[in-house]
DNA sequence: TAACAGAATTAGGTTGACCTAAAATAGTGA
DNA sequence: TCACTATTTTAGGTCAACCTAATTCTGTTA
């Protein structure tokens, strides 16, 4: 068995990066500045920039990146950082289907493994999961070829008016607030009736509990919403 | 989401040496040298030197090391190192009977998601199997205390007499000859007639194959069988 | 438009796992 | 027991990804 001779290999550290970058620059993929990266990733903003140094000056450049300007990904960037997302998502869906995982847990197992998988263990499991599109927190799961369907939910704490909304994904960053929501019924595609006026306050009714629930600002940012369609 | 402030955990490496060791010591614990270990390695004798001196000294040592005079496993090493071969074979074991891997394939994989699974992971997919006790090339998989029964089998080039045997387990170590071994149906189970005298030559038939067969050196060294009870 | 606050970068470490080359040691056979 | 060879260790690097402290930008505000 020839072991590989090569050095440590930067990808999960670069992963890590180009994952960063994508969470942040948004749908409109605006420029991301260092401290927020440093922050997200939990280094020094000095970290940030020699990284970004080196991912910009590679042959095959990850991002595009300008002092004082912040960075965004180059197309072979954002190709890799939808591949790593895949990845955590289908991992995620896998987790949650097939090893009875709680919702809770799903991630931060997902966060270590997403770097290792190799193609043919991403393609395997998309196959026994029958190639899905959501994964158990409701976010969708990128194609094969980066593709992503756009966003046609909106936080909860940027709704204006009352009436009735399907939960279209819960946050998977923090597994207190899951489980809290989760012991609410707000889980993906549970029904909402919102009953006080928001964004001060947020009273409402879930599907199978006749109680008016309220909650707390921070569970109520941890989850999207669509219309009750 | 709170990043793990720490560094690079040297986890990965580490377990690496540890599993070079349990390997090389053999049922009978003897001692390891650092060439020995290097080859396996990969890696410059200097540099398992250097590991092994950290290892030794660590507060909880997990090898215990003498000067000139080769490794061996501490009572922690060895459970640490049984913990990953036991990782390492529930992981191929997984792959083949859940994801349908090709048996030649499982290796490569599990040697990577080894070192990164939860013990929750390692739960789930022992139950999702049944708790095996063997990985799909034969080999055992050591419980989780970490007890592994004794060998009963020997490779097939110690071999001295005519006979019919099974096969225990073929080594997992080259996906090349795993798959021609295969190819003559020479898998964990499988029945072998020996017909000419070994050590020299192998010349055997298998259960389904009416035309005898001349194993080359290589194949037969990765063999190991039993008596066929 | 000068000055200042805050953000970003540069300069100069540290650490872990590796390397090569040089020095030390152990085991063998004369 | 002495010398020689093969093994092992020590000495002194490299490189990647971090760090802190010092410096340089930028955009705004007086």
């Amino acid at each position: 068995m020839p072991p590989s001779r090569q050095r440590n290999a930067n990808t999960e550290s670069v992963d890590n990066y180009l994952k960063a970058i994508l969470a942040l620059s948004g749908p409109e993929e605006q420029r991301v500045s260092s401290t927020s990266l440093a922050s997200r990733l939990g280094v020094a903003p000095a970290s940030v920039t020699n990284m970004l140094q080196k991912l910009a000056s590679s042959p095959l450049p990850l991002v595009e990146y300008e002092r004082h300007r912040g960075v965004l990904l180059s197309a072979a960037g954002k190709r890799r950082a939808l591949e790593v997302l895949r990845h955590h998502r289908l991992i995620e869906t896998f987790l949650y289907e097939v090893l009875d995982y709680p919702l809770e847990e799903v991630h931060e197992e997902a966060e270590r493994l997403e770097h290792f998988i190799s193609e043919r263990f991403e393609e395997r499991i998309a196959v026994k999961l029958g190639h899905p599109k959501f994964d158990p927190h409701g976010h969708c799961i990128p194609a094969m070829d980066g593709k992503m369907p756009k966003q046609t939910s909106m936080p909860l704490t940027d709704l204006r008016e009352q009436g009735t909304f399907v939960v279209d994904s819960v946050s998977d960053q923090d597994a207190l607030l899951l489980r809290r929501l989760r012991a609410h019924g707000i889980t993906p595609g549970a029904r909402l009736q919102v009953t006080s006026r928001p964004p001060d306050d947020f009273v409402l009714r879930t599907s199978g509990v006749s109680k008016a629930l309220h909650l707390s600002r921070d569970l109520a940012a941890a989850v999207r919403i669509r219309s009750a369609h």
